[in-house]
DNA sequence: TCATTAAATTTCT
DNA sequence: AGAAATTTAATGA
């Protein structure tokens, strides 16, 4: 159970917002922030709780969502190895009444608040890697909702897969790439804004057209034609 | 075009 | 077996 010095640091460099930090430093972050396994499945914080810590996914698999009253449930962002989330009084990588859970068994770290100030304040790397994930974030959001508002749950689906690819993709045969992640017609539903039923439906239709290939709870997408099919939307 | 409802069927545990 | 997930079809906005 107990886990090697030298792998805590490894996975602690692994940490986007850390990547330039050297060695020392590193394992200074590391005397304040002690690493758990999480099992599958459990939810870190929910609704009401408002977490005042940040949290640092050394390796595994978290899904961001947000819940309605009605229960309906929208997911934001599943994140993989080397992801940071939370939010703390001063600093939010996303909004509040957020669940945060694992899909399967991970490794997290948590750091507190004022460990989180005082590395912005002595290590501006840090601070940097940080403006960039939140750009990168606000950018992705903007693109996403734009998708909502004009285009069909096809090309959602399509533009999602690609999307996951990139972040999750490993080869798979001819010119697939795996999307190497347990989904289900209705976690997708929840991340394009639609019902499992049409998720299923319009699998089905891009598994016809040889788009994607699935098996299981795994999807595979051509994702050179998938890049030509949402290309077409606007030509130059 | 797609959410919704309903129902049948397949796949997981 | 029982639960969960998937698929198909009909209907209406």
């Amino acid at each position: 159970m107990p886990i090697l010095d030298r792998d805590q640091l490894f996975y602690l460099s692994q940490i986007n917002i850390f990547t330039d930090l050297d060695r020392e430093t590193l394992e200074r972050v590391n005397g304040i922030s002690p690493m758990a396994t999480v099992p599958a499945g459990k939810v870190l914080f929910g609704a009401d709780d408002s977490p005042s810590v940040l949290y640092m996914l050394k390796r595994g698999r978290v899904r961001l969502y947000r819940m309605s009253d009605d229960g309906r449930v929208m997911t934001l962002a599943i994140l993989g190895d080397g992801n940071v989330f939370g939010s703390t009084a001063s600093v939010a990588l996303h909004s509040r009444d957020i669940y945060a859970e694992t899909m399967e068994s991970s490794l997290l770290c948590a750091m507190h608040q004022r460990d989180v100030e005082h590395m912005l304040r002595d290590f501006p790397s840090v601070g940097l890697r940080f403006m960039q994930l939140l750009s990168a974030r606000v950018t992705a959001l903007e693109e996403q909702l734009e998708r909502l508002a004009h285009e069909d749950v096809r090309k959602r689906l399509v533009q999602l897969l690609t999307t996951l690819a990139d972040q999750f993709g490993v080869p798979d045969a001819g010119p697939f790439t795996r999307i190497n992640l347990s989904l289900t017609h209705a976690d997708l539903a929840s991340m394009v804004a639609s019902t499992r039923e049409t998720v299923s439906g319009t699998l089905a239709a891009l598994s016809r057209e040889s788009l994607v290939r699935t098996n299981r709870r795994q999807v595979s997408i051509d994702r050179e034609r998938a890049r030509t099919l949402l290309a077409r939307a606007w030509p130059a």
